[in-house]
DNA sequence: AATAATTTTTAGATTAACCTAAAAAATAAA
DNA sequence: TTTATTTTTTAGGTTAATCTAAAAATTATT
Protein backbone atom coordinates (compact mmCIF):
# COMPACT_ATOMS: atom_id res chain seq x y z
CA UNK A 1 0.00 0.00 0.00
CA UNK A 2 1.27 3.20 -1.07
CA UNK A 3 2.80 5.71 2.13
CA UNK A 4 2.67 9.66 1.64
CA UNK A 5 5.98 11.28 3.45
CA UNK A 6 3.25 12.54 6.04
CA UNK A 7 1.96 9.27 7.06
CA UNK A 8 5.91 8.40 7.78
CA UNK A 9 6.14 10.81 9.71
CA UNK A 10 3.29 10.41 12.13
CA UNK A 11 4.30 6.61 12.32
CA UNK A 12 8.09 7.83 13.54
CA UNK A 13 6.53 10.09 15.61
CA UNK A 14 4.38 7.64 17.08
CA UNK A 15 7.39 5.15 17.25
CA UNK A 16 9.33 7.50 19.22
CA UNK A 17 6.76 8.19 21.96
CA UNK A 18 6.42 4.94 22.60
CA UNK A 19 9.69 4.10 23.25
CA UNK A 20 9.38 6.21 25.93
CA UNK A 21 6.48 4.51 27.82
CA UNK A 22 4.39 1.46 27.53
CA UNK A 23 1.07 3.36 27.48
CA UNK A 24 -0.96 4.45 24.93
CA UNK A 25 0.10 7.81 23.09
CA UNK A 26 -1.78 10.41 23.52
CA UNK A 27 -3.44 13.01 20.42
CA UNK A 28 -1.84 15.91 22.28
CA UNK A 29 0.98 14.47 22.47
CA UNK A 30 1.70 13.41 18.65
CA UNK A 31 -0.11 16.61 17.46
CA UNK A 32 3.22 18.61 19.72
CA UNK A 33 6.22 16.29 17.93
CA UNK A 34 4.47 16.63 14.51
CA UNK A 35 3.68 20.40 15.18
CA UNK A 36 0.53 20.25 13.94
CA UNK A 37 -3.37 20.76 15.73
CA UNK A 38 -5.11 17.98 17.74
CA UNK A 39 -7.90 18.15 15.40
CA UNK A 40 -5.62 16.94 12.41
CA UNK A 41 -4.08 13.95 14.41
CA UNK A 42 -7.49 12.74 15.02
CA UNK A 43 -8.28 13.00 10.96
CA UNK A 44 -4.33 11.41 10.90
CA UNK A 45 -5.23 8.74 13.11
CA UNK A 46 -8.52 7.42 11.83
CA UNK A 47 -6.84 7.16 8.36
CA UNK A 48 -3.51 4.86 9.80
CA UNK A 49 -5.96 2.30 11.97
CA UNK A 50 -7.49 1.89 8.42
CA UNK A 51 -4.41 1.00 6.45
CA UNK A 52 -4.04 -1.49 9.43
CA UNK A 53 -0.59 0.39 10.94
CA UNK A 54 -1.82 1.66 13.63
CA UNK A 55 -4.63 0.65 17.03
CA UNK A 56 -6.65 3.47 18.00
CA UNK A 57 -10.08 3.81 19.59
CA UNK A 58 -11.07 7.13 19.84
CA UNK A 59 -10.15 8.60 23.38
CA UNK A 60 -8.36 5.57 23.89
CA UNK A 61 -5.47 6.69 22.27
CA UNK A 62 -3.60 4.60 19.90
CA UNK A 63 -0.64 2.28 19.50
CA UNK A 64 1.62 0.93 16.87
CA UNK A 65 0.51 -2.40 14.93
CA UNK A 66 3.49 -4.64 14.33
CA UNK A 67 2.96 -3.64 10.69
CA UNK A 68 3.23 0.40 11.77
CA UNK A 69 6.48 -0.58 14.14
CA UNK A 70 8.11 -2.21 10.96
CA UNK A 71 7.41 0.90 8.67
CA UNK A 72 8.48 3.30 11.65
CA UNK A 73 11.77 1.23 12.03
CA UNK A 74 12.68 1.36 8.44
CA UNK A 75 12.65 5.23 8.82
CA UNK A 76 14.46 5.14 11.34
CA UNK A 77 17.66 3.04 9.96
CA UNK A 78 17.27 5.11 7.05
CA UNK A 79 17.41 8.63 9.06
CA UNK A 80 20.36 7.09 10.66
CA UNK A 81 22.33 6.15 8.21
CA UNK A 82 22.06 8.99 5.99
CA UNK A 83 23.54 11.02 9.33
CA UNK A 84 26.31 8.54 9.40
CA UNK A 85 27.10 8.91 5.67
CA UNK A 86 26.68 12.81 6.07
CA UNK A 87 28.89 12.86 8.88
CA UNK A 88 31.63 10.15 7.59
CA UNK A 89 31.77 10.51 4.10
CA UNK A 90 30.59 14.21 3.39
CA UNK A 91 32.58 15.74 6.26
CA UNK A 92 29.37 16.99 7.90
CA UNK A 93 29.61 18.17 11.97
CA UNK A 94 26.85 16.07 13.59
CA UNK A 95 24.92 18.81 14.70
CA UNK A 96 24.33 19.68 11.00
CA UNK A 97 23.14 16.36 9.69
CA UNK A 98 19.52 16.13 11.43
CA UNK A 99 17.49 18.00 9.29
CA UNK A 100 19.24 16.94 5.79
CA UNK A 101 17.99 13.31 7.24
CA UNK A 102 14.82 14.45 7.68
CA UNK A 103 14.41 14.55 3.83
CA UNK A 104 16.51 11.40 3.06
CA UNK A 105 14.70 9.29 5.25
CA UNK A 106 11.84 9.40 3.17
CA UNK A 107 13.94 8.14 -0.18
CA UNK A 108 12.45 5.06 -1.20
CA UNK A 109 14.90 2.05 -2.23
CA UNK A 110 15.54 -1.22 -0.17
CA UNK A 111 18.29 -1.63 -2.43
CA UNK A 112 19.84 1.45 -1.54
CA UNK A 113 19.93 1.49 1.88
CA UNK A 114 21.40 -1.96 1.77
CA UNK A 115 23.82 -0.77 -0.12
CA UNK A 116 24.56 2.39 1.88
CA UNK A 117 24.75 -0.10 4.95
CA UNK A 118 27.44 -2.11 3.59
CA UNK A 119 29.27 1.38 2.47
CA UNK A 120 29.01 2.38 5.91
CA UNK A 121 30.42 -0.69 7.10
CA UNK A 122 27.34 -1.21 9.09
CA UNK A 123 27.21 0.83 11.79
CA UNK A 124 25.87 -0.20 14.97
CA UNK A 125 25.08 3.84 15.88
CA UNK A 126 24.21 7.26 14.63
CA UNK A 127 26.21 9.98 14.66
CA UNK A 128 24.46 10.98 17.89
CA UNK A 129 24.97 7.57 19.75
CA UNK A 130 21.93 6.11 19.01
CA UNK A 131 21.20 2.37 17.78
CA UNK A 132 20.84 1.49 14.10
CA UNK A 133 17.99 -0.84 13.57
CA UNK A 134 19.33 -3.36 11.15
CA UNK A 135 17.72 -5.02 8.28
CA UNK A 136 15.30 -7.45 9.82
CA UNK A 137 14.24 -4.15 11.23
CA UNK A 138 15.48 -5.40 15.01
CA UNK A 139 16.29 -2.35 16.71
CA UNK A 140 19.47 -3.06 19.50
CA UNK A 141 18.36 -1.64 23.33
CA UNK A 142 21.35 0.51 24.55
CA UNK A 143 20.53 0.83 28.14
CA UNK A 144 22.24 3.99 28.66
CA UNK A 145 21.72 6.54 31.75
CA UNK A 146 21.36 10.40 31.85
CA UNK A 147 24.44 12.09 32.89
CA UNK A 148 21.84 14.00 35.27
CA UNK A 149 20.97 10.72 37.69
CA UNK A 150 24.47 10.00 38.37
CA UNK A 151 26.02 10.41 41.55
CA UNK A 152 29.34 12.13 42.77
CA UNK A 153 32.61 10.74 42.05
CA UNK A 154 31.41 8.10 39.50
CA UNK A 155 33.27 7.99 35.94
CA UNK A 156 31.14 7.64 32.81
CA UNK A 157 31.50 7.95 29.23
CA UNK A 158 29.21 9.56 26.99
CA UNK A 159 27.88 7.11 24.61
CA UNK A 160 25.09 9.59 23.11
CA UNK A 161 22.56 12.30 23.60
CA UNK A 162 18.42 12.60 24.06
CA UNK A 163 18.34 15.29 21.81
CA UNK A 164 19.33 16.26 18.06
CA UNK A 165 18.90 20.05 17.90
CA UNK A 166 21.83 22.04 16.68
CA UNK A 167 21.76 24.41 19.84
CA UNK A 168 22.53 21.46 21.52
CA UNK A 169 24.81 19.88 19.61
CA UNK A 170 26.83 23.03 19.09
CA UNK A 171 26.95 23.40 22.81
CA UNK A 172 28.50 20.17 23.32
CA UNK A 173 30.77 20.46 20.91
CA UNK A 174 32.21 23.70 22.71
CA UNK A 175 32.27 22.26 25.98
CA UNK A 176 34.66 19.90 24.15
CA UNK A 177 32.10 16.33 24.95
CA UNK A 178 31.71 14.44 21.71
CA UNK A 179 31.04 10.65 21.91
CA UNK A 180 33.22 8.60 23.44
CA UNK A 181 34.69 11.35 26.03
CA UNK A 182 35.33 10.12 29.99
CA UNK A 183 33.60 11.87 32.67
CA UNK A 184 34.67 12.55 36.24
CA UNK A 185 32.02 13.86 38.18
CA UNK A 186 33.61 15.55 41.05
CA UNK A 187 30.36 16.68 42.55
CA UNK A 188 27.12 17.42 42.08
CA UNK A 189 25.53 20.59 43.46
CA UNK A 190 22.09 20.54 45.54
CA UNK A 191 21.29 24.04 44.63
CA UNK A 192 20.76 23.84 40.78
CA UNK A 193 21.67 20.16 40.38
CA UNK A 194 24.46 21.40 37.60
CA UNK A 195 27.53 19.07 37.63
CA UNK A 196 31.25 19.66 38.42
CA UNK A 197 32.68 17.28 35.90
CA UNK A 198 35.83 17.06 34.36
CA UNK A 199 36.21 16.05 30.80
CA UNK A 200 38.85 14.02 29.52
CA UNK A 201 40.76 14.65 32.25
CA UNK A 202 40.83 18.31 31.71
CA UNK A 203 40.09 20.56 34.19
CA UNK A 204 36.59 20.70 35.89
CA UNK A 205 34.08 22.52 34.69
CA UNK A 206 30.27 23.28 35.14
CA UNK A 207 27.12 21.77 33.14
CA UNK A 208 24.02 22.44 33.93
CA UNK A 209 21.39 19.90 35.01
CA UNK A 210 19.45 21.04 31.52
CA UNK A 211 22.24 19.47 29.50
CA UNK A 212 22.90 16.65 32.17
CA UNK A 213 19.57 15.76 31.37
CA UNK A 214 20.19 15.01 27.38
CA UNK A 215 23.35 13.20 27.71
CA UNK A 216 23.80 9.88 27.79
CA UNK A 217 26.23 7.49 29.30
CA UNK A 218 27.64 4.47 30.54
CA UNK A 219 28.94 4.21 34.05
CA UNK B 1 10.08 31.35 -2.12
CA UNK B 2 8.67 27.88 -0.97
CA UNK B 3 8.85 25.41 -3.54
CA UNK B 4 7.49 22.20 -4.00
CA UNK B 5 7.87 19.01 -5.78
CA UNK B 6 5.95 19.17 -8.26
CA UNK B 7 6.87 22.41 -9.15
CA UNK B 8 10.28 21.38 -9.32
CA UNK B 9 9.35 18.73 -11.41
CA UNK B 10 7.62 20.82 -14.07
CA UNK B 11 10.46 23.35 -14.16
CA UNK B 12 12.51 20.60 -15.11
CA UNK B 13 10.35 18.62 -17.97
CA UNK B 14 9.95 22.61 -19.61
CA UNK B 15 13.75 22.63 -19.50
CA UNK B 16 14.25 19.48 -21.01
CA UNK B 17 11.56 20.27 -23.57
CA UNK B 18 13.21 23.43 -24.21
CA UNK B 19 16.68 21.65 -24.95
CA UNK B 20 15.51 20.72 -28.34
CA UNK B 21 13.81 23.88 -29.64
CA UNK B 22 14.00 27.65 -29.41
CA UNK B 23 10.10 27.74 -29.82
CA UNK B 24 7.79 28.49 -26.68
CA UNK B 25 6.64 24.60 -25.62
CA UNK B 26 3.14 23.86 -25.94
CA UNK B 27 0.85 22.74 -22.72
CA UNK B 28 0.43 19.13 -24.43
CA UNK B 29 3.93 18.58 -24.56
CA UNK B 30 4.42 19.46 -20.65
CA UNK B 31 1.54 17.29 -19.91
CA UNK B 32 2.77 14.02 -21.52
CA UNK B 33 5.95 14.31 -20.17
CA UNK B 34 4.29 15.13 -16.59
CA UNK B 35 1.79 12.43 -17.28
CA UNK B 36 -0.86 14.39 -16.09
CA UNK B 37 -3.87 16.25 -18.30
CA UNK B 38 -3.46 19.73 -20.11
CA UNK B 39 -5.93 21.05 -17.72
CA UNK B 40 -4.16 20.42 -15.14
CA UNK B 41 -1.08 21.73 -16.89
CA UNK B 42 -2.71 25.17 -17.28
CA UNK B 43 -3.21 25.64 -13.94
CA UNK B 44 0.22 24.90 -13.15
CA UNK B 45 1.60 27.34 -15.29
CA UNK B 46 -0.39 30.09 -14.27
CA UNK B 47 0.97 29.52 -10.68
CA UNK B 48 4.58 29.03 -12.34
CA UNK B 49 4.38 32.45 -14.01
CA UNK B 50 2.81 34.36 -10.77
CA UNK B 51 6.02 33.26 -8.85
CA UNK B 52 8.22 34.31 -12.18
CA UNK B 53 9.90 31.18 -12.94
CA UNK B 54 8.30 30.99 -16.23
CA UNK B 55 6.93 33.18 -18.84
CA UNK B 56 3.20 32.19 -19.99
CA UNK B 57 0.51 33.53 -21.93
CA UNK B 58 -2.89 32.01 -22.60
CA UNK B 59 -2.64 30.03 -26.06
CA UNK B 60 1.11 30.98 -26.54
CA UNK B 61 2.93 28.38 -24.81
CA UNK B 62 5.31 28.53 -22.15
CA UNK B 63 9.22 29.54 -21.37
CA UNK B 64 11.30 29.03 -18.22
CA UNK B 65 12.64 32.79 -17.28
CA UNK B 66 16.31 33.00 -16.07
CA UNK B 67 15.39 32.40 -12.75
CA UNK B 68 13.61 29.68 -13.29
CA UNK B 69 16.08 28.32 -15.45
CA UNK B 70 18.46 28.51 -12.60
CA UNK B 71 15.94 26.14 -10.35
CA UNK B 72 15.72 23.75 -13.90
CA UNK B 73 19.32 23.44 -13.69
CA UNK B 74 19.98 22.75 -10.20
CA UNK B 75 17.86 20.21 -10.02
CA UNK B 76 19.15 18.72 -12.88
CA UNK B 77 22.42 19.06 -11.57
CA UNK B 78 21.43 16.91 -8.47
CA UNK B 79 19.99 14.49 -10.33
CA UNK B 80 23.12 13.84 -12.19
CA UNK B 81 25.35 14.04 -9.30
CA UNK B 82 23.58 11.65 -7.40
CA UNK B 83 23.63 9.21 -10.40
CA UNK B 84 27.78 9.41 -10.33
CA UNK B 85 27.23 8.88 -6.64
CA UNK B 86 24.82 6.10 -7.35
CA UNK B 87 26.61 4.41 -9.62
CA UNK B 88 30.04 4.91 -8.53
CA UNK B 89 29.63 4.58 -4.78
CA UNK B 90 26.93 2.76 -4.32
CA UNK B 91 27.49 0.09 -7.63
CA UNK B 92 24.26 -0.08 -8.96
CA UNK B 93 24.31 -0.56 -12.83
CA UNK B 94 23.44 2.76 -14.89
CA UNK B 95 20.36 1.14 -15.84
CA UNK B 96 19.44 1.06 -12.27
CA UNK B 97 19.73 4.82 -11.01
CA UNK B 98 16.97 6.73 -12.56
CA UNK B 99 14.26 6.75 -10.57
CA UNK B 100 16.42 6.95 -7.29
CA UNK B 101 17.86 9.83 -8.72
CA UNK B 102 14.52 11.17 -9.54
CA UNK B 103 13.37 11.44 -5.38
CA UNK B 104 17.18 12.11 -4.47
CA UNK B 105 16.78 15.53 -6.98
CA UNK B 106 14.27 17.17 -4.82
CA UNK B 107 16.51 16.89 -1.31
CA UNK B 108 17.55 20.35 -0.56
CA UNK B 109 20.25 21.16 0.58
CA UNK B 110 23.33 23.50 -1.52
CA UNK B 111 26.25 22.77 1.63
CA UNK B 112 25.48 18.51 0.78
CA UNK B 113 25.04 19.08 -3.09
CA UNK B 114 28.16 20.63 -2.84
CA UNK B 115 30.38 18.63 -0.63
CA UNK B 116 28.84 14.96 -2.53
CA UNK B 117 30.24 16.62 -6.07
CA UNK B 118 33.73 17.32 -4.59
CA UNK B 119 33.40 13.55 -3.13
CA UNK B 120 32.66 12.25 -6.46
CA UNK B 121 35.75 14.37 -7.88
CA UNK B 122 33.95 17.21 -9.57
CA UNK B 123 32.51 14.65 -12.64
CA UNK B 124 31.47 16.46 -16.09
CA UNK B 125 29.49 13.80 -17.18
CA UNK B 126 27.35 11.61 -15.39
CA UNK B 127 26.54 7.55 -16.33
CA UNK B 128 24.85 8.12 -19.05
CA UNK B 129 27.16 10.67 -20.74
CA UNK B 130 24.93 13.81 -19.70
CA UNK B 131 26.88 16.95 -18.85
CA UNK B 132 26.34 17.74 -15.41
CA UNK B 133 25.88 21.42 -14.29
CA UNK B 134 28.52 23.59 -12.65
CA UNK B 135 27.70 25.42 -9.13
CA UNK B 136 26.79 28.72 -10.81
CA UNK B 137 24.34 26.47 -13.05
CA UNK B 138 26.13 26.49 -15.91
CA UNK B 139 25.78 23.47 -18.63
CA UNK B 140 28.75 22.89 -20.62
CA UNK B 141 27.19 21.84 -24.22
CA UNK B 142 28.35 18.34 -25.43
CA UNK B 143 27.83 18.62 -29.25
CA UNK B 144 27.30 14.61 -30.04
CA UNK B 145 25.55 13.43 -32.91
CA UNK B 146 23.07 10.47 -32.67
CA UNK B 147 24.74 7.32 -34.30
CA UNK B 148 21.36 6.94 -36.74
CA UNK B 149 23.27 9.97 -38.58
CA UNK B 150 26.72 8.88 -39.14
CA UNK B 151 27.86 7.31 -42.33
CA UNK B 152 29.13 4.17 -43.34
CA UNK B 153 33.11 3.72 -43.13
CA UNK B 154 33.29 5.99 -40.23
CA UNK B 155 34.60 5.22 -36.40
CA UNK B 156 32.85 6.87 -33.84
CA UNK B 157 33.31 6.60 -30.18
CA UNK B 158 29.81 6.53 -28.07
CA UNK B 159 29.38 9.33 -25.76
CA UNK B 160 25.94 9.41 -24.12
CA UNK B 161 22.77 8.31 -24.26
CA UNK B 162 19.47 9.67 -25.36
CA UNK B 163 17.15 8.36 -22.96
CA UNK B 164 17.29 6.57 -19.74
CA UNK B 165 14.93 3.90 -19.38
CA UNK B 166 15.88 0.71 -17.91
CA UNK B 167 15.47 -1.62 -20.90
CA UNK B 168 17.06 0.26 -23.54
CA UNK B 169 20.44 0.81 -21.15
CA UNK B 170 19.51 -3.42 -20.26
CA UNK B 171 19.86 -3.85 -24.09
CA UNK B 172 22.96 -1.98 -24.92
CA UNK B 173 24.53 -3.63 -21.76
CA UNK B 174 23.74 -6.81 -23.36
CA UNK B 175 25.66 -5.39 -26.96
CA UNK B 176 28.71 -4.60 -24.78
CA UNK B 177 27.67 -1.16 -25.48
CA UNK B 178 29.07 1.22 -22.79
CA UNK B 179 30.33 4.67 -22.75
CA UNK B 180 33.83 4.81 -24.52
CA UNK B 181 32.91 2.00 -26.56
CA UNK B 182 34.68 2.13 -30.00
CA UNK B 183 32.00 1.92 -32.71
CA UNK B 184 33.11 0.78 -36.34
CA UNK B 185 30.30 1.27 -38.93
CA UNK B 186 30.24 -1.14 -41.82
CA UNK B 187 27.63 -0.96 -43.19
CA UNK B 188 23.83 1.35 -43.11
CA UNK B 189 21.14 -0.67 -44.43
CA UNK B 190 18.73 0.97 -46.87
CA UNK B 191 15.50 -0.97 -46.35
CA UNK B 192 15.55 -0.77 -42.49
CA UNK B 193 18.31 1.79 -41.63
CA UNK B 194 19.60 -0.76 -39.51
CA UNK B 195 23.68 -0.58 -38.76
CA UNK B 196 26.10 -3.22 -39.18
CA UNK B 197 28.30 -1.99 -36.49
CA UNK B 198 31.96 -3.63 -34.93
CA UNK B 199 31.76 -2.58 -31.21
CA UNK B 200 35.35 -2.46 -29.65
CA UNK B 201 36.88 -4.64 -32.71
CA UNK B 202 34.66 -7.76 -31.67
CA UNK B 203 32.87 -9.01 -34.75
CA UNK B 204 30.24 -7.14 -36.13
CA UNK B 205 26.49 -6.95 -35.02
CA UNK B 206 23.27 -5.55 -36.36
CA UNK B 207 21.92 -2.40 -34.49
CA UNK B 208 18.38 -1.17 -35.68
CA UNK B 209 17.61 2.25 -36.07
CA UNK B 210 15.17 3.09 -33.17
CA UNK B 211 18.18 2.11 -31.12
CA UNK B 212 20.89 3.69 -33.23
CA UNK B 213 18.47 7.30 -32.44
CA UNK B 214 19.13 7.23 -29.02
CA UNK B 215 23.02 6.52 -28.95
CA UNK B 216 25.10 9.38 -28.89
CA UNK B 217 28.18 9.77 -30.80
CA UNK B 218 31.47 11.58 -31.24
CA UNK B 219 32.42 11.11 -34.78
C1' DA C 1 -12.92 33.04 -46.42
C1' DA C 2 -15.61 29.70 -44.35
C1' DT C 3 -15.61 25.38 -42.08
C1' DA C 4 -13.46 21.57 -39.70
C1' DA C 5 -10.10 19.74 -36.55
C1' DT C 6 -7.07 20.38 -32.86
C1' DT C 7 -5.38 22.57 -28.87
C1' DT C 8 -6.02 25.03 -24.82
C1' DT C 9 -8.60 26.99 -21.21
C1' DT C 10 -12.49 27.26 -17.94
C1' DA C 11 -15.95 25.27 -14.85
C1' DG C 12 -16.92 22.38 -11.41
C1' DA C 13 -15.43 18.20 -8.52
C1' DT C 14 -12.27 15.30 -5.73
C1' DT C 15 -8.54 14.06 -2.40
C1' DA C 16 -4.93 14.78 1.17
C1' DA C 17 -3.52 17.48 4.80
C1' DC C 18 -4.29 21.03 7.24
C1' DC C 19 -7.07 24.77 10.02
C1' DT C 20 -10.70 27.10 13.65
C1' DA C 21 -14.60 26.82 16.46
C1' DA C 22 -17.94 24.16 18.77
C1' DA C 23 -19.55 19.85 20.84
C1' DA C 24 -18.71 15.69 23.37
C1' DA C 25 -16.14 12.73 26.38
C1' DA C 26 -12.88 11.91 29.94
C1' DT C 27 -10.54 13.40 33.98
C1' DA C 28 -9.79 16.28 38.05
C1' DA C 29 -11.51 19.15 41.79
C1' DA C 30 -14.74 20.81 44.94
C1' DT D 1 -21.11 13.08 43.33
C1' DT D 2 -21.83 17.10 41.09
C1' DT D 3 -19.19 20.67 38.89
C1' DA D 4 -15.20 22.40 36.56
C1' DT D 5 -11.25 21.64 33.62
C1' DT D 6 -8.88 19.41 30.11
C1' DT D 7 -8.64 16.49 26.20
C1' DT D 8 -10.42 14.79 22.10
C1' DT D 9 -13.52 14.62 18.40
C1' DT D 10 -16.74 16.55 14.97
C1' DA D 11 -18.31 20.05 11.76
C1' DG D 12 -17.29 22.95 8.32
C1' DG D 13 -13.56 25.40 5.54
C1' DT D 14 -9.03 26.15 2.91
C1' DT D 15 -5.19 25.06 -0.32
C1' DA D 16 -2.49 22.31 -3.71
C1' DA D 17 -2.75 19.23 -7.26
C1' DT D 18 -5.32 16.56 -9.75
C1' DC D 19 -9.52 15.02 -12.79
C1' DT D 20 -13.68 15.15 -16.54
C1' DA D 21 -16.58 17.62 -19.51
C1' DA D 22 -17.69 21.69 -21.91
C1' DA D 23 -16.42 26.11 -23.95
C1' DA D 24 -13.21 29.05 -26.37
C1' DA D 25 -9.27 29.98 -29.19
C1' DT D 26 -6.03 28.64 -32.57
C1' DT D 27 -4.59 26.20 -36.61
C1' DA D 28 -5.46 23.45 -40.68
C1' DT D 29 -8.28 22.25 -44.62
C1' DT D 30 -11.36 22.73 -48.04
MN1 LIG E 1 18.43 12.94 13.51
MN1 LIG F 1 20.70 10.88 15.10
MN1 LIG G 1 18.28 10.10 -14.94
MN1 LIG H 1 21.37 10.44 -16.37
Amino acid sequence: MAISFTEENYLKVIHRLSEATTEDISTNAVAELMQTKAASVTDMLRKLAEKGWVNYQKYQGVRLSAEGEKIALSIVRKHRLWEVFLVDKMGFNWDEVHEIAEQLEHIESDQLVNKLDEYLGFPKTDPHGDPIPNKEGILPELAYSHLSDIKTAKTCKLMGVAQDSAVFLQLLTKLNLSLGAKLDIQEVNEFDRSIFVSINDAAPIFISHEVAKNILVKV
